[in-house]
DNA sequence: TCACTGGGGTATAACGATAAACCTCAGCCG
DNA sequence: CGGCTGAGGTTTATCGTTATACCCCAGTGA
């Protein structure tokens, strides 16, 4: 595997040449330059990374961490970011932080954020100690809750808002039982809180009573957790008329809940969901749901890190991103009378 | 940001002593030991991997190039190879290869591989230049194309078997239009040709004329193209009575498709999907789908990647994955009798 | 008493790249 | 003709780890 003394020897040039010109510094000749490059095609060498930062601290890819590999609000992001990067020259590479009791903290670890520029993390799931260990210095970009150390930049999105415009929508169509499926009180500022207090401010402020009983809590926001819940709720309680669902893919699974409970959608049942994933467009009906606005997420993350890398010391920006309702099928298309 | 000669000066010993504490190597005292660890937690020390790689070679990285980081197939392939990594000591880091023209290449070039101990590389959509350019020294293993260079390890997913099984069963359930979205022939042993393939072999096999009409090409393998070809093709053709999608999530756009024609699955069209994503099982019906065996796939990719790692001049391995038919809704339940 | 062994450690030289300082010479001015 | 300048390079000193060789000393057997 060649090096760059094997290109510098060969090109007859010193190292330090050979690196000026792949790195595009202005004090080689253009002749010389030619020759390194025919050399370096040549020889088919590539530059060692590790090397590289090593001395320089710089190799050009950025970290994402998220909870999942496998949860499609995250590829999206991914493939989102790493557009965005790819047009500065630089790459993505994503890693997983909660495969693992150990492995959590693992991701997290200096080690592996170091061999980045800078690493944007998604922090749902993981508590305020975990991110409170990280390194102040390192260049990271926190994303998706509110209460994180606030000497971070931090991107959060407006999970009270979005919660609720999509409660409010609810009510707006007609529905007055809306069960919160995968809600509940964490105590502290997380997804989960959040969006369980926009669905109830949705309700106080409409002057619906808010029963306690209408949040279901879900060990894990999957598919399935949610469509078995759902079907044994509505086989109990049959008055319900409506689902608020944490995440667009508990979405997913409340329809599939209510469909096994023989019920149909919007008619006798509306859902609203959160994420905007492009799978809603699919479902039939389609899936009205709260939109996070991931492209914005991403270009302010994006620039919120290189305003860090470039300046370490700057002060730590909050952003909130915008949240809107996207309307589709599994909700009423036009405006319901309030009930009798 | 201390080093491990902060960490050797403030225990009283030597860098190479904090090294080999740090590693678990034999030639250090009880005590000794001790206090390193003591003061290695105290300064909140963490090893660079930068100059661990450089030096000796091993970073406990391993990475997974995939296509796109927004399709859900190799979300559910990353999520299983982190697991299966993470009891081994290792992680996983993904990074994505057709995200433009030039990131493509760059995916692939050494410099990004070398940070990796060794890559598992999912091959659809890259050309045999392509791979066919990596050093053969370094460890990888590809994933899922059957025309590649010989000297990788290589595990492909059976497409031809797949694809067989899957038109197999719609005749069997009384499909006599079968309509293959996303199929065609792009002159090499891809994805596209091999299933094609598949499709046209079981029906030579039961002696149904093949209609290369019948061929629905697509420029992406996305929902919504899926969905506006076969809107539009039903409009045209009504005697259609069943899709082979290429992929599951093909699938989804042709289920999206025949319901905006107004048709029902699977009493007037029946499908058949590829990939036996946690998604089919959500759809309304239930989608009927190939497994490609993703947990056998990962458990021998990892093995092989072992393998290749501890020895890089052992012979390639050649492996391909068993598949097998998934009924769900999508296709009828019981057999139908032969059209009239 | 002496060579020998092995446990516990240290000194030194890389790994491959880059930052910073330094060198060399042609051209030009005064 | 001496000194200055700037283009085009080169030399040197690291970045933080680890492989390798080596050192020291207590205990051992002859």
């Amino acid at each position: 595997m060649p090096t760059m003394s094997d290109v510098a020897r060969a090109a007859g040039v010193s190292v330090m040449t050979v690196s000026n010109v792949l790195n595009g510094k202005p004090r080689v000749g253009a002749e010389t330059r030619l020759r390194v490059l025919e050399v370096v095609d040549e020889l088919g060498y590539e530059i060692n990374l590790s090397a590289r930062r090593l001395r320089s601290g710089r190799t050009g890819a950025i970290g994402l961490v998220v909870p999942r590999f496998d949860h499609p609000y995250f590829g999206d992001l991914a493939a989102r970011l790493s557009s965005a990067l790819a047009s500065t020259g630089r790459h993505l590479a994503v890693e997983q932080s909660d495969a693992s009791k150990e492995g959590e903290l693992a991701a997290l670890s200096l080690a592996r954020l170091q061999t980045y520029d800078g690493v944007i993390l998604s922090v749902v799931g993981l508590g305020y100690d975990d991110i409170d260990r990280i390194r102040p210095s390192f260049p990271v970009v926190l994303l998706g809750e509110q209460h994180m150390p606030p000497r971070f930049d931090q991107i959060h999105i407006d999970n009270i808002t979005g919660a609720r415009l999509a409660t409010e929508h609810l009510l707006d169509r007609g529905a007055r039982r809306i069960v919160m499926v995968g809600g509940g009180d964490e105590g502290h500022a997380s997804m989960v809180t959040l969006r369980t207090r926009g669905w109830e401010l949705a309700q106080q402020e409409r002057g619906v009573p808010v029963d306690d009983a209408a949040v279901l809590p879900l060990d894990r926001f999957e598919m399935s957790s949610a469509r078995i819940a759902v079907r044994a709720l509505l086989a109990r309680d049959p008055s319900i008329d409506a689902f608020f669902a944490i995440t667009d893919q508990v979405a997913m699974g409340v329809l599939a809940g209510i469909h096994d409970a023989g019920l149909r959608v919007p008619d006798d049942v509306q859902v609203v969901g959160f994420d905007n994933l492009a799978l809603g467009e699919f479902t039939m009906p389609g899936l009205t749901t709260i939109d996070p606005s991931n492209a914005w997420i991403v270009e302010n993350a994006v620039a919120a890190l290189d305003r860090r890398i470039a300046d370490r010391d700057s002060a730590p920006q909050h952003l909130v991103s915008p949240v809107h309702l996207v309307e589709r099928g599994t909700s009423r298309a036009s405006r319901a009378a309030p009930s009798p």
